[in-house]
DNA sequence: AAAAGGGCTTGACATTTATCAAGAAGATCT
DNA sequence: AGATCTTCTTGATAAATGTCAAGCCCTTTT
């Protein structure tokens, strides 16, 4: 499993992976498992790990006080899971992740993850690389949500992340375009007729 | 005026920058400066440079087929301007990005960022930190737009970016909440009287 | 000084979306 | 197998927000 992590690494990197970095990796990271509906991170928590997908859906919400979830961010294999902000700045996170199938993870914890950017430039190169898309991704996302209809950002979605709406239950696809489940549905049934 | 930017750097990266260096950043940089309403970058345009904001205030935006800007960020002192996703793949862009007020720039090509960002560590270290700020804040604006009501992430905005309010009239701030004009206007007639 | 334009507000009305309630189909649990 | 739970859909209604039109005030232009 972990040379799933090893190929992911290398392809968003420029510098190759020795054979000693590679070492230190597999060293770096330590296998979890979760069941469905575990926890992987819940609000109040402080994020400890950076956990690598090999396997599953999960996914990344906030509750508010009526107790309506709101999606945030979807996850499955060959993503990257944390909340962000507790991760880098240590403090108490307002997400809850959890596990939506059965899910496989590769963890590893701050302090390691420190020294394993230092000691493998393609680790660094990565998580580079992966910010920057991170950002762009972000971006168009909140243009989409301040300039299109719930229709328009229900088509996009399905265009872009069509696996998303194939794994994931419709009012939690509802919730993270931002609006209620009988409207996606409403939606769904227009869209189909045209 | 090119001290700012090389506090701005200093006071964002953990390496001290040398005299060798600040004069490798002074020679990277082009000053530049831009009336009321005039472009920095249209859209179709490559964005070429990476600008840093000494004075002024700025706007980047979408047009929609119907003609309504949909605005996406906001600049002022001491921001970085650019179409992140433009100015990394070189591709053209589909936002404008034009001055509000009087605006004075310090622009670094792709071509020198890249070679700056390897001579300087700082500069490196730098450009790690707004990635990391960026997602954050736009992932924390995604939940706000898919979580709050229109009052609330008003709200929000007074808390969090007062001077945007002071700085850019009504209208604008309604498109960068997602809202049009008279809603917002509603909204803080009644946020008043509260 | 007059004219033109931009920004803000307000009212009337239309549209979109949320909310509440109910029921059908399927999955899961015991 | 039966009970329970979840998902999805649909209808009725309410609430939020958008659109259009008009007017006022202030600034800029001529």
């Amino acid at each position: 499993m972990y040379d799933i992590l090893l190929t992911y690494i290398s392809q968003r990197a420029v510098t190759p992976i020795t054979a000693e970095q590679a070492v230190l990796i597999r060293d770096a990271f330590k296998p979890k498992k979760l069941r469905k509906k575990q926890y992987l991170l819940q609000e109040g928590d402080v994020c400890k790990y950076l956990s690598f997908m090999v396997k599953g859906a999960m996914h990344q919400y906030s509750i508010d006080e009526k107790g309506n979830e709101h999606i945030v961010r979807f996850g499955i294999e060959q993503w990257w899971m944390a909340d962000r902000e507790s991760f880098e700045m240590q403090t108490p996170t307002r997400y809850n992740i959890d596990a939506w199938e059965e899910t496989e993870l590769l963890q590893i914890s701050r302090p390691a993850y420190l020294s394993l950017r230092d000691a493998v430039p393609a680790v660094m190169e990565m998580t580079q690389e992966l910010d920057k898309r991170g950002s762009i991704a972000a971006q168009k996302r909140i243009q989409a949500v301040i300039s299109y209809t719930a229709e328009e950002r229900y088509l996009d979605l399905l265009k872009t992340h069509p696996y998303f709406l194939q794994r994931f239950p419709q009012h939690m696809i509802a919730s993270y375009l931002g609006i209620s489940a009988e409207t996606l549905s409403r939606i769904r049934k227009q869209a189909l007729s045209k």
